[in-house]
DNA sequence: TGTTGTGAATCTCTTCACAGCT
DNA sequence: AGCTGTGAAGAGATTCACAACA
């Protein structure tokens, strides 16, 4: 039960925060400082003590945070207590990557169907995980109340895939597709576009050299 | 000759616009309003507008944003005159789908050679990229002036990547894999975190359900 | 009329700075 | 002394709202 709503990038630290915080644990470190956890997290002492506001978890001065509960507490923020079901649609080189990427890293998050439009790869198991034809979608996901669905076909299929998605009852949705998807309001929509971060990267990279040859 | 630096959203968000704008130009559209665009970019009119101040485009009342010099004064910000040349390093599973997505997406960023620890992988054209040996990495990426890099290595051989890559002159880097890199500051560093990504989807389709809950 | 460009307001996020605790 | 929690300031991003224009 939030105490209060967590903002996005709020949440995608806590995420970082939680696996620093393990790899301590696991390390036998028992206390951590907001300064020690900002430079393994890649962030400021006060963004962490300002976070930490956000769930509700108290430090105590010159011992700092335990670990352990620490982590314990961010999962009893972002952790659903029974853990959390996903679907993966497309199973080209994105979704097996995905899907390689993802098993067993989080307990609590577990892709436990997959799809793809290929008759080949329908019925079988693929990295562990059953993969159905797509015609199975909103059966599957309706009557096994999936809420996330992660989105790895090619940008043509992504809306259509979005829009069965939704109907099908799943309220957030993970896309690597490029383009844009149309999604209603009450389902979450990230989108990790490969090209988009690319092109950023490689503007800032450019940026950095020319303040560079600016200084010469 | 940037007028002024664009900051990251503004450049992700151009990086939309363009895709939709060459879209638009080749349905043959030859003039945009800005609520037209923002709604083909999922974005508002006014975000629009502010956005393309930034790179200091101006359109005419009435008739909106020409489709292709748009598309054009975009460019000029975003892409180097003669292409950016990527280098991609761990050909794994995700590395694979990295090279197999980006392959001929866009002209103006290529990967032009990738790397593996894989001796078995080395010396061959994987996806018609060569693929060499990492200790000829540093050798590469300072021959021929390569300004990007992207991660796609587990998170334990990630951070070496980095240093070796800037160490050999890269100024941007995209990394796939999770955890915190530490880079200098003249280094832009950006990081699609897949598991992050998802936990954070899960939480606000958690919210969701809640507030939905919540209602009735 | 219906659009653009933009100052001002708003909202969100980050950093500062320091009282209060151990 | 050295840390935490937090009000307040600052920076950044978005939205409002309207004059100027075709």
């Amino acid at each position: 039960m939030p105490i209060q709503d967590l903002r996005h990038k709020t949440v995608a630290r806590l995420s970082i925060y939680r696996r620093v915080l393990k790899r301590l644990a696991a390390e036998g470190v028992t206390y951590v400082f907001s300064h020690e956890l900002a430079n393994l997290a890649g962030g400021t002492a006060a963004q962490v003590r300002r976070d930490l506001m956000g769930i509700g978890y108290e430090g105590k001065p010159t011992r700092g945070y335990d670990v352990a509960r620490l982590a314990e507490s961010i999962g009893f923020f972002l952790d659903h207590p029974e853990g959390t079901n996903v679907v993966l649609v497309g199973m080209g080189n994105v979704g097996r990557a995905v899907m390689a990427f993802l098993a067993g890293r989080r307990p609590k998050l577990s892709i436990v169907a997959s799809f793809d439009s290929d008759p080949y790869k329908a019925g079988r198991l693929i990295l562990g995980c059953p993969c159905h034809p797509m015609r199975e979608l909103a059966e599957v996901v309706s009557e096994q109340r999936i809420l996330v669905g992660i989105i790895a076909v090619p940008a043509d299929a992504a809306q259509d895939v979005a829009d069965r998605l939704v109907l099908a009852g799943v309220r957030g949705i993970l896309n690597f597709a490029p383009g844009t998807l149309k999604v209603p309001r009450h389902v979450y929509l990230e989108t990790l576009d490969i090209t988009i971060a690319l092109e950023k990267v490689a503007y800032f990279a450019r940026q950095s050299v020319m303040e560079a040859v600016a200084r010469a």
